[in-house]
DNA sequence: GTCTATATACAGATAGAC
DNA sequence: GTCTATCTGTATATAGAC
């Protein structure tokens, strides 16, 4: 698929909040191309066949080769971002909240789309240093935030023994993501199986309520 | 440093088991660039260069760009692979041993050098499919599997109580990796501090300790 | 084996017609 | 704004002298 033959316009997805339509072709393009081949090994004219445009024309939309890899990082981070709300989480028992929060985290980070913006993001980090930040701040914080939040009331409620709810929901998400991710980052291992997946939270639940339990 | 002069000669470090002299040299030199700049980015000519040889000369002892980045990665995890022994913890008091195995496991992956290779070989996984697997079966496989032993032998001993001792030994890792890795790949946060490490330390082994608590 | 010099292709970026 | 055609530099890889 997308052999070095006649590239087509495609209306597969749309970007949304551009100004033309042009834009948004060529942002949905070079986040395909930048996603497949990285930063360094993709190139303008790659994006430009992809996008069914000149080249002269992703340059009157983008001032560069680095400008439009910021634009595309910038909008895949925004999109990404999910969270769940508190009001989500507040009426279920504790375990299965943490069940809950486990589940939503692992079909975030694990789907094909993160994946490929984590690689292009961690290899490039050195160079793009305000992009590591665009990711972690939108993605992974924000979980553990919530996260973070949900222990501390659940604390406050007398559920748990939570003297640091940040560090116990970094503890909770480095547990699930450890079992899966970095071999998904790897292309040691596709996607888990629901099951393996219900194991891995079924134990993080059971690990992390033992380890805070009160008394 | 390293800007665009006149290349030398560098003896800083050996590359053992090679035939010749030079062929280190080149594979020290690759090593360099393709940290700094990661495999897309990286020419040929820049490594001939800072390995003070003519591009003929590094062609003659390797076939191409992909031989050479895939010997770069192999002699690097090669080299990064220490584990720790069983004899080494045995004697231990089993939260202490688990605190040695925490700081050896964050020292290895939190090193300039790890977080480099590790960009590298997560930016090219999906091109050099096997990389990807040298990398995970020389550093992560090996510190969760002697974890995992210690975790099973503790429990033979009636001191925990793990039915999964190689998953519990991936929560654990996966508790300390969690706190600092990710910011690190990132370029979000540098290396954390001897007293933050110690903290993360500390609540991984409290939280594993009382989630696998006999009884 | 190692060099200098070069072949050949393609990169990022732009000029100028429309 | 968008195209075709092109500029200029650099990429991987190699030929041929020593």
């Amino acid at each position: 698929m997308a052999k070095a033959g006649v590239a087509v316009a495609r209306r597969e997805e749309v970007v949304a909040g551009l100004p033309s339509p042009k834009a948004g072709q060529i942002l949905l393009a070079a986040r395909k191309v930048f996603m497949r081949d990285g930063y360094g090994s993709a190139s303008m004219d790659a994006i430009a066949r992809e996008a069914a445009v000149s080249k002269a024309t992703l340059y009157a939309h983008f001032s560069g080769k680095e400008a439009l890899f910021a634009a595309v990082i910038r909008e895949r981070c925004q999109h990404l971002t999910r969270s769940l709300s508190p009001a989500e989480l507040e009426p279920l028992e504790l375990a299965e909240a943490l069940r809950r929060v486990g589940r939503h985290f692992l079909d975030l980070i694990l789907s094909p789309e993160a994946v490929a913006i984590y690689r292009v993001v961690v290899a490039e980090a050195p160079r793009f240093k305000e992009l590591g930040r665009v990711f972690y701040e939108s993605g992974p914080m924000q979980v553990k935030r919530s996260l973070a939040d949900y222990l501390a009331a659940a604390a406050r409620r007398g559920l748990l023994a939570v003297p640091e709810p940040y560090l116990a929901a970094e503890q909770f998400v480095g547990m699930l993501q450890s079992h899966f991710h970095l071999m998904r980052v790897l292309g040691v291992a596709g996607r888990p199986s629901d099951a393996q997946i219900a194991q891995a939270i079924e134990l993080a639940v059971r690990v992390l309520t033992r380890g805070y339990a009160v008394g």
